[in-house]
DNA sequence: GTGCAAAATATCGTATACAATTTAGCCGTC
DNA sequence: GACGGCTAAATTGTATACGATATTTTGCAC
């Protein structure tokens, strides 16, 4: 198997030059789903996946450890994060402490080409939740969490931005790993609705929306701690 | 020069073991003001320091540019963060966005003998003030942010413990630099105060104390423009 | 055939080596 | 004396190499 997924944005300024692209790259296959929780991914087999040494392919592991998408075990090797259901609530209850407080900041700088940008993400959200198949599927996750990160970045703070792409991030592995309904994303009307709020200036509510929003992702997770049923006992009985 | 100050906890279970050490003692050297913002740290340097390869300093030096603690610039080396006065309005905006819900969160969960050791920390605290010496000063800058650091471990939410970590860490880099009044740590008694309602019950107050704390510390900082005095300028006239 | 021990294999941890880029010094010209 | 370009030194970017640790396989005894 040679290089398959790679075209991303072509560089930034910080960090180093590749292996930036690698953890972008892996990045985004995981909030896509693409790879699943758990997955071994090697240091080799990365390298070879983009055509570098192990000595990248390690930084971009190290990389998405630092956001909680990767675990690595010492001598063992980085695995796809399986957040525990523990880690899942922590992760909710840090998104229900900061959103609130984000949507007040970006609703107080909000400029009206921005609430367009905004329904524009609704639309095409509600586009692709009308269309089949794989692709489609993966873009709406994505689609769903670009409205919270969206909102983030018109807060104008980029300390809470960066803290928010780490949320949205583990999040969708937590909805992939624990998430019930077939339907991936979650109430899509309910970010209209944290719109209209806000364009009517009436902030308490769209707080009370936005919290109502994240308990309604929370519920749709069964977050019973599941004993690692690779198992014998998947096949017992 | 040898390697000087080491010295820390002898391993925790993830991560990489050897960067993890170096990390950490820059990462103090940093927030006790060892470490000026701006200073360079090339990895060759960092690397003979701590008696390892560049490898290791690279990748410690790498983490360190992931909590904003290090400014990494390609092609020309990792500096001592040199936070803006955006960055530092930002990192205090974050710091009054999360601190209410992390103290609202611990104090529910708080118990007597959690209670007892913040009042040990805050006791350390004032006995350090007393002290004179350089020492003592870096001791009290770091009992200053445990505080805040032990809430948010009384919280209980790891998430929000490792974004405090990060949020008071820079906070000790902008108060170095902007930072005007020689007491470093203001306001110890604040923290007393708000112990003293969390223990009588007031979370109201307990989170209006912590808001006029947080805006306390900012206010004794001078965040305007410098234009990067170390040219003419600061020798003309 | 089952269970354990030991070699073989795969993978990670760290160091070293080489290429690429930037920075500093030098020299000649204007 | 100041400016501009050229060469050399220093520093980072990336790859490879070697030793250490975990995992799998093999072989043998029971």
């Amino acid at each position: 198997m040679k290089s398959t997924a790679i075209a991303l944005q072509t560089a930034e300024d910080s960090a180093d030059t590749g292996a930036q692209q690698i953890r972008d790259a892996i990045r985004d296959a995981i909030v896509e789903r693409r790879l699943s929780p758990g997955t071994k991914l090697s240091e080799n087999d990365v390298g070879n996946l983009f055509n570098v040494s192990r000595t990248l392919a390690r930084a971009a592991l190290q990389a998405l450890s630092y956001e909680g998408l990767v675990s690595v075990e010492k001598n063992r090797g980085a695995f796809v994060a399986y957040p525990s259901p523990e880690e899942a609530r922590q992760i909710f209850a840090a998104r229900r402490l900061v959103e609130p407080g984000i949507l007040r900041e970006a609703a107080a700088r909000i400029t009206p080409s921005q609430i367009q940008h905004l329904k524009q993400l609704l639309l095409e959200e509600g586009r692709l939740m009308g269309e089949r198949g794989q692709t489609a599927r993966r873009a709406e996750i994505k689609a769903s969490g670009d409205f919270h990160l969206t909102l983030a970045a018109i807060s104008g703070n980029a300390i809470m931005q960066r803290f928010m792409d780490e949320l949205v991030a583990r999040s969708s592995l937590v909805i992939a790993l624990y998430g019930q309904s077939t339907i991936s994303s979650c109430g899509h009307s309910e970010h209209g609705d944290i719109v209209a709020a806000i364009e009517r200036n009436d902030l308490d509510e769209a707080c009370r929306l936005m919290l109502h929003h994240i308990a309604h992702i929370e519920a749709d997770l069964d977050l019973r701690e599941r004993k690692s049923v690779g198992l014998k006992e998947a096949f017992e009985l």
